[in-house]
DNA sequence: ACCTGAACACCGTTCAAGT
DNA sequence: ACCTGAACACCGTTCAAGT
């Protein structure tokens, strides 16, 4: 993971940081090839170059995307050794995006896209899911929040809600709101106060 | 409200119709109007006969969605005296998209297309969310299950909530996992049993 | 290998011309 | 009044042709 980027991929690795960020505000279909070409300093049909479509190339962000979240998660259990604390830290990744400019979780955006996506985006993006919904299970059996049986489904569960507080958030460009929204799933009980 | 529809209004009427549906699976983005007029079976120029832009339409669709919801949530709390009977309905609503080839519903679309919005559209789906989280907020306090002081921030965090679940459902076109997060957010306090 | 101009099919939109 | 073909400037995308 640290020294695969020696020459080659340095403009692939340019082309999909900024692809993320447009896909993050955008979406899939709102993902603008002249406008990302333009912003990485070359042509769009050279775009074609470093991936084969459109739908490679957003399969590409999204599972450098979930890679991401799943490294970021990974270090967060890893410094934390409290699970309870680690769950209290899971909502500051879905804050981070929209204190960067408003933006919003590249998989829930391209899950509202769903009947659009190509179906290699598609796998990308359940997977996303898939490493968030893991890792909150298993913080929430060793906090013994929850048993094996059930773990699973409050992941979930806790996914779905803080996804939902991310995109109400969004639409009033209004992060505080988002910080009241994952408070009151606390008091509520759905996440450990 | 009943008597507005005599004859000039039809055709208006059915590419509002189409259009939501459109809008439901796509967005405003992925709404188009050459496809919207096809389903209507006019050109897509004559749509400008009605709507004046696409910004406008999709704003009068926006519009007559909130008016819609409104109504279906008086129509319960009309017909169902008891205030937790009514929250219990509430999530049927997003359920119903779901039921209807995996649709969601419109605001939520559009709020993760925020960046992309016209003014007018934004409006309108704001809209959407306070007529929901008002109504919300009455029968949480009729309920009894918060104060009047705590309603709104608890409406809030149910309608974020439930629409992740409806969101999340999509991504796997999957209405038992709606049901499910559902039944979980039941389990853990945010919604009554 | 990497890049590009030019072309393609498509988009929202306009408008003169039909009924 | 309502509709349309044709055109406009634009878009994402493709490809033959450059270096």
């Amino acid at each position: 993971m640290a020294n695969q980027a020696s020459t080659s991929t340095r403009s692939s690795d340019k082309i999909l940081a900024a692809a993320t960020k447009i896909a993050q505000a955008h979406g899939y279909g709102g993902l603008n090839l002249r406008a990302l070409a333009e912003e990485v300093g070359i042509k769009a049909a050279s775009l074609y170059h470093h991936f084969p479509s459109k739908a490679d190339l957003a399969a590409a962000v999204a599972k450098r995307y979930w890679e991401d979240a799943a490294a970021a998660l990974e270090a967060i259990s890893a410094k934390t050794p409290d699970a309870v604390a680690c769950l209290r830290k899971y909502p500051a990744t879905f804050r981070a995006a929209l204190a960067n400019d408003n933006r919003m979780c590249l998989a829930s955006f391209m899950t509202a896209e769903y009947d659009d996506l190509p179906d290699v985006v598609k796998t990308e993006v359940l997977t996303f899911v898939d490493v968030n919904v893991a890792w909150l299970a298993k913080m929430l059996v060793t906090a013994e929040i929850v048993g094996a049986k059930d773990a699973r489904t409050r992941a979930r569960a806790i996914f779905a809600a803080v996804s939902g507080a991310q995109l109400m958030a969004r639409g009033r460009a209004d992060i505080k709101l988002f910080d009241t929204l994952i408070d009151t799933y606390r008091a509520a009980g759905l996440l450990p106060a």
